[in-house]
DNA sequence: CTATAATCGAGACGGTACGTCCGGTCTTAGT
DNA sequence: ACTAAGACCGGACGTACCGTCTCGATTATAG
């Protein structure tokens, strides 16, 4: 999921045109990975995109919505691929994630959005719906398949399961943006498997 | 450190005004947990402190490196004391850090300077000796005291030792930032207790 | 003549409606008189019609020309009635006149247009033929009048009387516009009364 | 008189740049000139002037104030110079007032500012106190030669003659304008000949 | 005790981007 | 062929900050 906006239920008058859509949300990475987060400006997204600047303001409010849209879509790509053993699997998330903070649109955008969320709730909020909590799957899919394989024991109790995915999730994907967004460190194999081995010995109930 | 910038060489006309250093770090902390950095405008600050503009940009080039400085004293204030125990000595940091992390004028400056810092590199340069080096310095001594204690194994690679420190470091202060700033929930004595418990059953080479 | 446009040839699909004609129209005046002519916009004008924007432009391709016909109307009101003397002729199409200029609408549209048509030829053939003649016919009208009551002698030369006419128009008309719209004064009975004297006797008390 | 705005006892910072208000004076008056009162926009004047839009902004208030001023120096130049009769000071004076309408940057200006003053009682005022007073003068300054002449009576009541160098200015003023700018007509020597005995004679071949 | 010089406040300067409003044109669906 | 609705491109608006500059006025040390 990531429609423009929520543009429901209309019927009268001259559709928007969904051509302009695209080359906004395109002109918004584009222009992201070129001159960044704080050279990015709505004049110019829209001239690149060949749109005037109400087009777009109809469409997005401000500059935090529209590069969270255009920002969106690439976190959809992450997956859980059940590679028989929960090791593999998080290194493989892991690389993923990786690989999508390496592509300078995301490396641009991700702080700079964390950033405007902590002054602006109704941005934090739309954040926790489109980045955080689609990740979250992530966590409980893995979890989901380890148990299948009998490499965890099955949940005893709701609400610490899901505060143990919480406490995972928050682990992974601030470690990771930690090391590459601020201590600029590249995120190798060794070091997955490195950060990996720190996540797993052990997990509580994971038998080795 | 936290001089307040360079302040370099000589004195042969009027001196600077301390007191102008000091009202401009206030008045950028203070604009900071008002308004937030996209709302935080230099001309503001000077208004804010009472000083010319000029006076501020003699100073200071430009608004990341008043923030810096800005919030860098705050971060001085971490420290490792020994309390006995590696958990311990754990626990203690983590809620120092998520301490410094509720106050307004870091929740708003840290991100945003981590931001900036992905398209500047010499921003980027500053921010690793002023706050994140200074941080690190708390991984290695909790792990020498640790060492001492005889709860960790004495480093037998110089090399190795180092991507441990930098991994654990990444880790927890990762960790805690999403925890607060992107997930937006609080670091009670509960979670970091759990957190702890990730990190330590068992570190490679901890003998509970 | 202030059919509403051109409005020109025959009747294949849905016919215009004159609803919305009289609507626009109206809705001009309106606006006009209480925004005046710099704040007047189609779509303000289209929306207090409850027209579409489209509908508008159909018939009228600018504000110019709709103003134009919106106030065309008013100033087919002013007539010459033979009150039996010359005197009283000028002092009561001068009273018209004043009346008219004390509408809002009028007020703020007559020099307006007057402005635009300094610059735009075509404007300035239309006000011609639509403002300005009409009324030099008063002009005319009343001189005949007055031939026909011996007042004035006839016209021994018809280019001469052309002149006369002209200057007598731009006289009463500009005096008229330029004492309520620019010197912001009241056009009495007796300022009305000065001013007819002055055109019929020498100034008083010159001597020539 | 016709600096720019009061500007009146200043002291502190750095002084308003003097070229900078002639520089957009004449950029004004030359932007007029070719596009006109409608076409003007104040973005293009600071352009052509070679200023910032603020230099422009923190001067005059609006295109209205701006145009004001840029036409009011034209209108100081007009004088009465005392040629020994009445017949010939007016007809001077009239020919003065022709030739200044007849540059394009006065004759795009005047009747703009007419028009925007019937709705802008601030701007009237100013229109009063700039354009019109000053020209009132000229009426007084006639009556007064023509006076010492012996060509006129003296003033017996001081209001009457006030009112009667009104409708003498209104005459004047108002007729020159709207022959050249509403009936789009040429003032020639010829034309101004005819007007000034109607003014100083009554109606050729009027019987009272 | 007077130069000399760097500072201070104030505020004007040339710019860039903002977000809004209008003008005119177009594309829908419905009459 | 018309209508209402509303999206489209373009351009000007007036505002807010930016970082630089020019002022006159302080306030130090050095001669």
């Amino acid at each position: 999921m990531a429609t423009p906006p929520p543009a429901p239920h209309r019927a009268k008058g001259r559709p928007r045109s969904a051509a302009a859509d695209r080359a906004i949300l395109d002109a918004t990475r584009e222009a992201l990975a070129e001159v960044g987060w704080g050279g990015l400006s709505i004049g110019q997204v829209a001239l690149r995109a060949g749109v005037a600047k109400t087009t777009l303001y109809r469409r997005w409010p401000s500059k935090n919505e529209l590069v969270m849209d255009a920002v969106a879509t690439q976190l959809e790509e992450l997956e859980v691929t059940d590679l028989g053993s929960l090791r593999a699997d998080i290194e493989d998330v892991v690389a993923q994630f990786a690989a999508l903070l390496s592509r300078p649109e995301t490396q641009a955008a991700l702080l700079a959005l964390f950033a405007e969320g902590t002054r602006d709730a109704q941005l934090r909020k739309r954040i926790r719906q489109t980045i955080v909590d689609p990740q979250k799957r992530l966590v409980r899919q893995g979890r989901a398949n380890a148990q299948a394989r009998g490499e965890l024991d099955p949940d005893c109790d709701e609400a610490s399961a899901a505060e143990e995915i919480d406490i995972i999730f928050d682990t992974i994907a601030g470690t990771v943006e930690h090391r590459m967004l601020v201590s600029g460190e590249p995120v190798t194999p060794d070091w997955i498997s490195r950060f990996t081995t720190l996540l797993l010995n052990p997990l509580p109930g994971f038998r080795a």
